[in-house]
DNA sequence: CACGCAGAGTTCCCTAAGGGAACCCCGACA
DNA sequence: TGTCGGGGTTCCCTTAGGGAACTCTGCGTG
């Protein structure tokens, strides 16, 4: 919801905020990937308000994460993931892994991930681009990089 | 901001939210993640308001995320990332990531990585737990889980 | 011993964003 | 010609964020 608009800053999480900080957006975009494409079906699992579920897929729309097309010769839409919303995709299921570790309780994970390669149940696991070694918070070093500010 | 609790809800995303969803909470996180962990120093760095910032961290200890400890005998405070919180920036970094693959543009992104391990600058890339192989969103299959609603 | 200062919050008011419910528009179909 | 259903708007109300001023607490200094 923020009024202080992060997209601004020269801060890569910032950005990324600008596009799905709103309190609704990650949902919708789960939403979006597991199949609930039309507007009346997200509202309906969300219960998230008609006017707030516009504005939001409207923003999703603007910032290439999802494209809205009809699906009728009536005024009838549905919502898809690009590509670049496909990788913010990546980025729900790392939130989900998080909150299975953490939050999840006696109940267990809600959702279970069984990756097509391997054909097991699974959970992602953060590696090194480079080595392909575990790559977490204190395994690296902050650099400025080309964009950084001043 | 949100006036919904995601909480109650049977989906790790919505929990994530609970605990990040805020708009500034991720912001915070990185500040005490790169060394700002004192009030005055992160209300600078973020222009955040005073009140808002307050709530905000109240809420990430309540959360057990961050850890309030004195650093000096007159009352003053400052955060630390317990383990919890260090598996949340863990997510901070797949954010960046993205906004880097996608929004950083000409300048290119605003910070590097370097992965200890290896000394490269890296970036972290999401692969399977179990067979080691890329995972990501489309790469999956959702199951219903233990703790899985109804 | 009074003063000042700095960190860490409160308090108060204002504005804008979310919630909710009702309303609208458009093309099918009966 | 009426009504149905998807996909939105509009309007009003409430509440959370922004901003600035105020407070409280202990040290350190003259």
């Amino acid at each position: 919801m923020q009024r202080t608009k992060f997209g601004e800053m020269a801060c890569s999480i910032a950005r990324t905020l600008d596009v799905i900080g709103g309190p609704w957006s990650p949902l919708i975009l789960r939403d979006v990937w597991v199949g609930f494409t039309r507007f009346e079906q997200i509202q309906a699992d969300l219960g998230i308000s008609r006017k707030v579920l516009t504005e939001r897929l409207g923003h999703l729309v603007e910032c290439g994460v999802i494209e809205r097309r009809p699906y009728d010769r009536r005024p009838r839409y549905e919502y898809v993931l690009t590509e670049k919303g496909m990788e913010l995709v990546d980025l729900l299921m790392v939130m989900a892994g998080w909150a299975d570790r953490w939050l999840a309780g006696e109940a267990g994970p809600p959702v279970l991930y069984r990756h097509h390669a391997c054909g097991e149940i699974s959970r992602v696991d953060l590696r090194c681009a480079h080595c392909g070694g575990p790559m977490h918070a204190g395994d690296v070093d902050l650099l400025p990089g080309p964009g950084a500010a001043v």
